[in-house]
DNA sequence: GATACAATGACGCGGCGTTAAGGTAG
DNA sequence: CCTACCTTAACGCCGCGTCATTGTAT
């Protein structure tokens, strides 16, 4: 028994809004894992596993990876901002080739257009 | 044998500048099929595989998925015009979102330096 | 005894890359 | 005999969704 209050993986998954196979998978790379186990093996998770999930979830809707978000979760604002930093380096590009991208079909729209 | 030159898997990846590996899940997935086999299993491509996967490549440079291309390859010039302002308007949204996602990095850029 | 929750296990998607183990051509 | 080529088979990646089966009741 623990003093504080603990939430079982259907609570905590209500309170952050993933499902619970999240839950479980996040476990299984090392992402986050439960407060303890009890002895019949149920997960339990705490205040401090709450908070660092929705840390994860913050870098999700920024759009990095899980692996990226494995290095910084936990770390200081210097690598935080050094990780923000490269990410949006890459967004950038990405947003660029897009751009190219819809101009390259419009062309091609246009062409097939004048056929 | 058949008059033609005909490719063999390795040609044709030369010639088209995908892997080969890249022919045979083609292959798999029934996007690209080789014009027949020889006894001893080899498949054999001619012009017109290449120009297929021509197309293919071009659609997939567009950013098509490949299950996008099984329907288009070959159509209407209509069905592909309709195809690609689908896929137009698709590719802007997401054109539009990663542009939310680098307004949001910079808020948080300047939010961990002001700490 | 029923209900709601818990656990583990494993396949599926997309688009191939990457060994691995073995036939065939010349 | 060597070498370059061909074949099929199958696991790995990413982020879980979706059963299926079985155990537990903080």
């Amino acid at each position: 028994m623990r003093k504080s209050m603990a939430y079982t993986v259907k609570k905590l998954s209500e309170l952050s809004g993933v499902t619970i196979r999240t839950l479980y998978f996040y476990e299984e790379i090392g992402l986050l894992k439960p407060a303890y186990y009890g002895s019949n093996g149920y997960r339990y998770y705490e205040e401090k596993e709450l908070l660092q999930l929705q840390q994860i979830l913050f870098f999700k809707e920024l759009g990095f990876t899980l692996k990226q978000i494995q290095k910084v979760v936990g770390k200081s604002d210097f690598d935080q901002l050094a990780a923000l930093h490269s990410h949006k380096k890459a967004l950038s590009k990405e947003w660029e080739k897009i751009g190219l991208l819809l101009k390259t079909i419009d062309k091609t729209i246009n062409h097939l257009k004048g056929k």
